[in-house]
DNA sequence: GTCATTTATTTACATATGTAAATGATCCGT
DNA sequence: ACGGATCATTTACATATGTAAATAAATGAC
């Protein structure tokens, strides 16, 4: 397993009396397969590092589909992002596929922790951006792709939750059916 | 047309002097039909308002085929943001459909402005956001929308680009080939 | 360990979309 | 206004994907 501080530590680095006023305001808790760490129309508050387990971030349409957006794993940070720095409603949901632990703390007392600890605010930023990039990755593979690329970029991108997660909730990632992921995976062979 | 100024007014509201000391940044320059804003592989420095004209965002595939991924008319804000935020390598490359009249600006010199007028830096957040959300609901709807519906929404959200650029833009902007969308267009009447 | 439930695959058919080529329409320079 | 170039539409056919239903496999509760 990733430690919370070695995947910080990875985006820039950090005095340690900042490092260390920073992982102190996270709490362990743990989650359970269903469970929901955010829900659209919510304003939400919580921001977390997945120590184990798999999340997925997804959007319901008016008529209750449901399209997976993203998946998170050790180590990765998972919250309503866009929701958190804009103040605006949430769109998305975000649960838990299996069991989870999660280091799980308040966003604004990161804010809080800006004007003592400025490198903490960098930090932020820079990752941030990283969500940024990725995000635009994504949205170009999305678009240049097609679902059988899609679905060797996702298995490069995680190697480890094709298993741990049902074939529905990867179909629904490359946005198509289960039905065609099948076909797609018994071509490969 | 709307000016740049009540652009920026309905984002937040700035005292008079930060307004004018961030427009007179700004320097009017005219680009021809085919120039380029942005070029993918550069380090972007240049944010402009687009005050006539058509521009489109595109990325370009390993074989070089193009993908339309936005549009630009007045009023509205373009650059290739990602690169300037992150001072990354830009990805993106910025088109005039049209010829086109712009207020240009290096965006360093915002930056630089944030000390003095510290209100520029939240309008600047705010636009940041207001990007986020928007490609985050274009996301949303190029996994939820079918095809023809996302024409109808691209119609709705640009309702005078569609009879000043060619067909095939839109239709790489909606994700299929100008032999479909003249299909869909077909059926509508 | 058994059985019910959930999940994955397969099948048959329908629909959306792509490709390539032909035809029409429009635009632009001279 | 003419004519070549670009663009849009149409046609015919191929492929990818969806839907619905059947079957097979895996999972989980007891």
């Amino acid at each position: 397993m990733h430690s919370f501080n070695d995947y910080l530590s990875s985006f820039t680095s950090l005095p340690p009396a900042s490092m260390q006023a920073l992982l102190d305001l996270f709490t362990p808790i743990t989650l359970e397969k269903g469970d929901h760490l955010a829900v659209e129309g919510e304003f939400s508050k919580k921001l977390a590092f997945v120590e184990s387990g798999v999340l997925r971030a997804y959007y319901r349409s008016p008529k209750g589909e449901e399209f997976n957006k993203l998946f998170f794993t050790n180590p990765a940070i998972v919250g309503a992002y866009s929701s958190l720095i804009t103040g605006q409603q949430n769109m998305i949901n975000i649960q838990c596929l299996t069991d989870c632990t999660l280091l799980q703390t308040n966003f604004a007392h990161i804010l809080a922790l800006y004007e003592e600890h400025p490198l903490v605010e960098r930090l932020n930023r820079v990752i941030a951006e990283d969500f940024f990039v990725k995000k635009e990755r994504r949205e170009m593979s999305l678009v240049m792709n097609d679902a059988s690329e899609r679905y060797a970029l996702f298995q490069q991108e995680y190697p480890d939750i094709e298993n741990q997660v049902a074939q529905y909730h990867v179909a629904s990632y490359l946005g198509i059916t289960p039905t065609q992921l099948s076909r797609i995976r018994a071509k490969k062979d």
